[in-house]
RNA sequence: CGCGGGGUGGAGCAGCCUGGUAGCUCGUUGGGCUCAUAACCCAAAGGUCGUCAGUUCAAAUCUGGCCCCCGCAACCA
């Protein structure tokens, strides 16, 4: 029997810099997603990577005073840092400018141009030569460019023309006849609203070329427009892993437009099946409320953040302070509370008063056979599948929250520690205490390793095991010296 | 009247669909315990549920107006 599929993406990263907190928030959330379902029981394939073709990337190397490949190589390898810095268990990390991308890009293009749905065209707008940008009359009711106020010129541009504006009623019906294809449901509404709203534009999908981008397909004068490759490389990397229909692409609300409409619009007139769903998570805020911007300085570096605190501290708290649905503000304090208290307080303390007690009175094997169980996990483990098939992961850390305070509250409620050694009956008892706290540790720490998966390998390897969905009782407990998982911190140091 | 989300004790949230003692986490205060990272347990204080009106025996919950905050508004990655 062949285990279920599960595909995973996150949006491909644009490396015109260092990444910032929303990539490692993105990259997180995705992650624990791929590791949530390996761990019950799927065949996961997890993409991520680099979107590398874009014009920006020219200028921005060019004020960096570097050429645009080495300040490409440069930058993505600050994305690969920082996933291995967050344990990002990715299975493949694409780069749009290597071939096999540029090979499916061309595919694409070329079976969407026999079918005639690209054509030549122009393209007339207002455009700001600040910017390098155009900007629609809504953007700019008064003629002037939103950022610089300079009056705004009109350009005509000739290129090449995707006519997403045919498959309009199609798209709308895909979306409303599929409930779960753009989550959450916020997102769904958006995207229907202002796909009912107007009559869509065809899609301009070239550019002039500047010598770096792909290039279109028998008019190396031009260069294909980088979101309409970047969005093959879902397609590219997945589908010769058997991995292509039915993906989940987790994105920022940023750019659904392109996710829920383009991307699915591109597939079908090319022939090709769909991904499966278009996750929207939420965005972090700025401590202000505001949204973290450079030219507002309220940003969040998150290297220096995981200097500062565990790995599995940020992980925490990024996915259960930020609502899966909806945007959160990062605040440095919640996360030391958090740390404080949900981590080290409640999950630590317990592996810590546990373990250190049952070495002191039993020693570090515990043999568990004939210890009737008092824990029964399948409820807890079918909530924590159903919330987060749900795309709600906040909840479902908050379920598993319940668990790690269940286990605590039965620990306070026996007492083991008043139990004593001479009388036979209570020694019994203790021991059945011990067995039923170690493996309510066990199987917690189990789940909790797709979400802190740092975490949940050390507290395992205190009690002789490893992860992976075990829910039966190992024959035998090897106990070892538990880590302080969480140390305090020191005030002074947020 | 462009579309949508939200305003609940000091902070962050749940509850609203399917009206009926306002709940959770953190923080504060007072006790208790001691297996554990000054941890843990119990109790208490603290809210006119944005605002005005309506429906109802009864509204945080339903209806309407108003005020405030925040996204989106299509070629910017």
């Amino acid at each position: 029997m062949s285990q279920p599929r599960f595909s995973i993406t996150t949006a491909i990263d644009y490396p015109n810099g260092k990444p910032h907190l929303g990539h490692a928030y993105e990259k997180i959330v995705t992650d624990s997603y791929a590791r949530f379902y390996r761990l019950t029981g799927h065949e996961v394939f997890f993409l991520t990577g680099t979107d590398e073709n874009g014009q920006n990337l020219v200028k921005s190397a060019e004020s960096a005073g570097m050429g645009t490949r080495e300040f490409v190589d440069a930058n993505v390898a600050h994305f690969k840092d920082l996933c291995q810095k967050l344990r990002i268990s990715y299975d493949e990390f694409i780069r749009t400018t290597e071939s096999r991308h540029e090979q499916a890009a061309h595919s694409i293009w070329k079976s969407l141009e026999e079918k005639g749905d690209i054509y030549f065209g122009k393209y007339e707008g207002l455009y700001c030569t600040n910017c390098e940008a155009y900007y629609t009359d809504l953007q700019a009711p008064d003629g002037k460019c939103p950022a610089h106020y300079k009056p705004l010129e009109k350009v005509t541009e000739e290129g090449y023309f995707l006519k997403t504006g045919s498959y309009q009623d199609w798209i709308v019906n895909h979306i409303r006849s599929n409930a779960d294809f753009v989550v959450p449901e916020l997102s769904r509404k958006e995207i229907l609203s202002r796909l009912e709203g107007e009559p869509m534009r065809d899609l301009s999908i070239t550019r002039p070329s500047k010598g770096w981008g792909i290039p279109v397909p028998g008019r190396p004068e031009y260069v294909i427009y980088t979101w309409f490759d970047a969005l093959i490389n879902y397609y590219t990397a997945s589908e010769p892993k058997g991995f292509w229909p039915n993906s989940t692409h987790v994105i920022g609300r940023d750019i659904l437009w392109f996710h829920a409409v383009i991307w699915p619009i591109m597939l079908h007139a090319a022939g090709l099946p769909l991904p499966g769903q278009i996750y929207v998570h939420g965005m972090v805020l700025a401590a202000d409320g505001r949204k973290m911007s450079k030219s507002l300085g309220n940003g969040v570096d998150p290297f220096e953040v995981i200097e500062k605190v565990p790995v599995d501290s940020f992980r925490y708290y990024i996915l259960r302070a930020i609502p899966s649905n909806s945007n959160g503000a990062f605040i440095m304090e919640d996360l030391l509370k958090r740390h404080q208290s949900e981590l080290g307080n409640d999950y630590g303390n317990l592996l810590m008063r546990v373990v250190k007690l049952a070495r002191k009175r039993i020693g570090d094997e515990i043999p568990t056979a004939g210890i009737p169980l008092h824990f029964n996990f399948e409820p807890f483990i079918a909530e924590m599948k159903d919330l987060m098939g749900k795309r709600e992961h906040h909840r479902a850390l908050d379920r598993l929250w319940v668990e790690v305070n269940r286990v605590n509250g039965y620990i306070n409620d026996q007492a083991p520690w008043a139990l004593k050694d001479a009388d036979p009956e209570s020694r019994t008892r203790f021991v059945e205490v011990m067995v039923n706290g170690l493996y309510g540790i066990d199987v917690v720490s189990q789940v909790l390793s797709a979400f802190l998966p740092d975490t949940g390998e050390r507290a395992l390897s205190a009690l002789g095991r490893s992860p992976g969905l075990l829910r039966l009782v190992p024959e035998t407990y090897h106990l070892s010296d538990p880590p302080v998982l969480f140390p305090r911190m020191e005030p002074a140091k947020a």
